[in-house]
DNA sequence: CGGCATCCATTTTGATACTG
DNA sequence: CAGTATCAAAATGGATGCCG
């Protein structure tokens, strides 16, 4: 399979030649917000073939890093989710992506998909876990028709596709204000007046929601100096 | 040069459309530990041909992640520089890289090559801040015929190719010696002791420094094992 | 040495058609 | 749906040769 390996002893080209061929890190961001069936997976990423999808979760089997399961009845349907081994690469994942929301984001371009299962990621990437110690809440989020969760436990968050079990709030917002939120552009507060969202549940954990996490100011690259 | 966009509003396939492509995080990796002459990053890169080394530089330089200086006299040759936002994947690939030591390592192959230059990069991996708060010491290796110092001050680390200024402590080691040493096959002590390793500084900054570290345990992705 | 240009063999990819 | 099969386009690797 990898055949063209970097041939170096060190631990970040080792881990290349894993995970450095074009589309396998963002299948793992897919599957890190938990299992994914092969057609979805290939509706998030658009541009990547049937065959090349295929290739990617061999690779990703035979290495140990993703397994094929069958989804819990009543589903019963075949899916792939990550190994151990695969769930740690999560923290490299979103070290990337912390250096895009400051270096990289800007304007959504036109030709530019988008799905919220990214955004909700961004969150953990943007946790701050000083900011959580001694907190506990469940956020569920319905954007579009998709749904979240994160769990804040104590300086730890979780962030997975689906309902949870017991929400304390429950938000249900639209993709675009939901990328307003998280860029800053609205409040949830504005949101909510405008009917873009709407909220329920526990009062107190919402208002504590905001202040988990820190946004980065975004830079211009070329300049070094923020840029909006 | 970059037509290949993954198009997707996310913050981690925006970055991985500026940097994932094949050799670039390598390359960046290599100016991780300073700046690097056109040569020399060829040497460190086996299998990077001039022409893609060339084509690579002038992306990262277009990007702003990359630029190319002259360096210092009496040197006055050219080379290469991370700009801030390129110095800033530091952590992105460190973070890869802890990954890989946990996960990919094992023996070296036959095949693979090996620079000293990639330790010491290791050694800001496993760094443990926590471990070094109120520390201050600089640390100058010489592994082979190449020249590294790391500098702790406070919870941080330093790590450059080329000698410190005020090093406390100098270690004279061969490469395979301190492939061993951050493999833990050997201890610094024994190491000295059988003459693989020479000393000369702050006795006191050379006790602390073991502990300064965190190597992770190595696993099997397969059964997410501890494996050696 | 530093770096670009060119040519060519091999891989990788993207797109689409096709099958159980 | 979940994948295989197929083929054209693009990226890469390696070998040169060139020029300041």
């Amino acid at each position: 399979m990898d055949q063209r390996t970097y041939n170096q002893y060190c631990a970040t080209a080792r881990t290349l030649d894993l995970v450095g061929e074009r589309w396998t890190l963002l299948l793992i961001r897919e599957l890190l917000t938990g299992p994914k069936r092969f057609g979805d997976l290939q509706t998030s990423l658009r541009g990547l073939g049937t065959g090349l999808l295929a290739t990617r979760l061999k690779h990703l089997e035979h290495e140990g890093l993703a397994q094929k399961i069958t989804l819990p009845p009543p589903a019963r349907t075949p899916a792939y989710a990550l190994t151990p081994a695969g769930e740690e690469l999560g923290p490299a994942i979103l070290a990337l992506a912390r250096w895009g929301l400051k270096w990289a984001m800007g304007e959504p371009r036109e030709t530019e998909t988008f799905h919220p299962g990214w955004a909700v990621l961004g969150l953990r990437a943007c946790f701050d876990p000083e900011a959580a110690t001694g907190l506990r809440a469940v956020y569920e989020f319905h954007i579009d028709d998709e749904v979240f969760h994160t769990r804040i436990d104590d300086a730890t968050i979780e962030a997975l596709h689906g309902p949870a079990q017991h929400p304390d709030v429950t938000i249900t917002i639209g993709t675009e204000a939901f990328l307003r939120l998280t860029g800053q552009d609205l409040t949830l507060a504005e949101a909510i007046e405008t009917g873009a969202a709407s909220v329920s549940g526990d009062g107190e954990a919402l208002r504590r929601l905001k202040g988990l996490f820190r946004l980065p100011l975004p830079h211009d690259r070329k300049t070094d100096r923020p840029s909006s």
